[in-house]
DNA sequence: TCTGGGGTCCTAGGACCC
DNA sequence: TCTGGGGTCCTAGGACCC
């Protein structure tokens, strides 16, 4: 029998936030930006939830229900320096941690009783040392599997420790709402009441194989979930494995939608450097790249090429993801967000002939001394996109065919 | 309700091959 | 000729998570 911890931080930004300003405590903060602009709230204080404010709702909404919260744009740095300290914490009450985002993470506590005690004991343990380094709050959910622990974190808030017994998954689960079930969202909760199932009990006394029919692969895992079970998906794998990510990708919403081809193909341009350093950074190459384009209307399509061979260098990046947008883009039509994503990820380029293969090795070895600029004296130390736009120009000149020639060296 | 950015996983259709 | 069947790759879209 497994016992896992899930530890989930509470109003993680918001109480990093209070950390810098104990001003800020007690009053409705709202962390993502400003009230009037574009973008959605990251994470609200209990006091601006208690107005309906919460995480993913629109930054003007949360004005509208709370105009006198405090919005705040963040600090991503302090949030991944803290996120790093639970982070040591934890590893001195497990060998086996995952983080699973920024502000919550699995342990394995699977044989630490000789050492820490039972599984209460120890998590009281862990909430203190917590508390004592870092001087946040956070709940921890105890159970046999990743998904009830997840679970019932989620119960235990705020500051509280929740431990659902051996045997008692499938009773703990019952009385909740479907939409307490990770993976259950919105648009499957509504089909889910649909069928007049609004409580895990009601999803726990069908049978699988209409839950299959009617839901197909999922539904088969949805049965497994009403009792307990880590039945199928991520939840059913190792804890502590990190893997390589499978993909790559930025993206940007532009203030103001726009149809200049100039202010969209420089935004490709840096998000194109931005997923390539990534890459390098990784030490992984892509073969398909996606550009993603979303119009006015919200409407967002993505249209994908893959390569014969796998990349990690920007030009060729940005070669792929405009030529995607100039030959999908409705001219005219006015553009909100683009994106550019590499999937197919591998930790090795592929087969290539030998004159491409010296021309790819001198660019990697110019990105990576841009890479180390940028890491010394910040972002915008290389001009974004311009060296690698400039570059492109003087390439499309001598060699149409946008094969790796002679020139240019990249400039840095 | 005027809707970010970074991911993962699933589905479904078509191409292509044997 | 009126039509197979499985496997794999690619593409597009969508649900969901934090």
């Amino acid at each position: 029998m497994r016992t896992v911890f899930h530890l989930d931080m509470d109003a993680f930004f918001v109480s990093v936030e209070e950390l810098f300003d104990p001003s800020l405590k007690g009053k409705p903060v709202v962390v993502g930006g400003q009230a009037h602009e574009r973008g959605v709230v990251s994470a609200a204080s209990y006091e601006a939830r208690k107005y309906g404010v919460h995480s993913a709702l629109p930054l003007r909404t949360a004005y509208q229900r709370c105009p006198q919260a405090i919005f705040l744009d963040g600090h991503p740095t302090r949030y991944h320096e803290y996120s790093g300290r639970v982070f040591e914490v934890l590893n001195g009450f497990s060998p086996v941690v995952e983080m699973a985002s920024i502000d919550e993470a699995y342990l394995d506590m699977t044989g630490t009783e000789r050492l820490l005690g039972p599984p209460l004991h120890a998590a009281h343990l862990l909430h203190e040392k917590v508390k004592q380094t870092t001087q946040l709050n956070c709940s921890i959910g105890i159970a046999a599997s990743r998904l009830v622990a997840k679970v019932a974190s989620d119960q235990a808030k705020p500051n509280g420790v929740l431990w659902v017994l051996p045997g008692q998954e499938a009773g703990f689960l019952a009385p909740l709402d479907v939409r307490r079930i990770p993976g259950v969202g919105k648009v499957t909760e509504k089909r889910l009441h649909a069928c007049g199932i609004r409580q895990v009990a009601d999803l726990a006394r069908l049978d699988e194989a209409f839950l299959e029919e009617k839901f197909g692969k999922w539904g088969l895992a949805l049965a497994g979930k009403a009792r307990g079970l880590d039945a199928g998906g991520w939840f059913d794998s190792e804890i502590g494995a990190q893997e390589d990510p499978k993909s790559i990708s930025h993206e940007h919403t532009f203030t103001e939608d726009t149809a200049d081809t100039g202010q969209i193909e420089s935004t490709l341009a840096q998000l194109s450097v931005m997923v390539g350093r990534r890459l390098r950074e990784h030490g992984l190459y892509a073969r398909t790249l996606q550009l993603k384009l979303r119009y006015k209307d919200f409407t967002t399509i993505t249209r994908a090429h893959t390569l014969d061979h796998a990349t990690q260098l920007d030009i060729e990046i940005l070669q792929k993801s405009r030529l995607l947008f100039r030959t999908n883009w409705k001219p005219g039509a006015l553009v909100r967000l683009v994106g550019v994503h590499a999937g197919s990820l591998a930790p090795a380029e592929g087969q290539m002939n030998l004159l491409d293969q010296d021309q790819s090795d001198r660019w990697r070895k110019a990105l990576g001394a841009a890479d180390r600029l940028r890491d010394k004296f910040g972002e915008k130390a290389v001009s974004l996109g311009s060296a690698v736009q400039g570059a492109y120009r003087e390439r499309t000149h001598e060699n149409p065919a946008g094969l790796p020639g002679k020139r240019p060296e990249p400039r840095t």
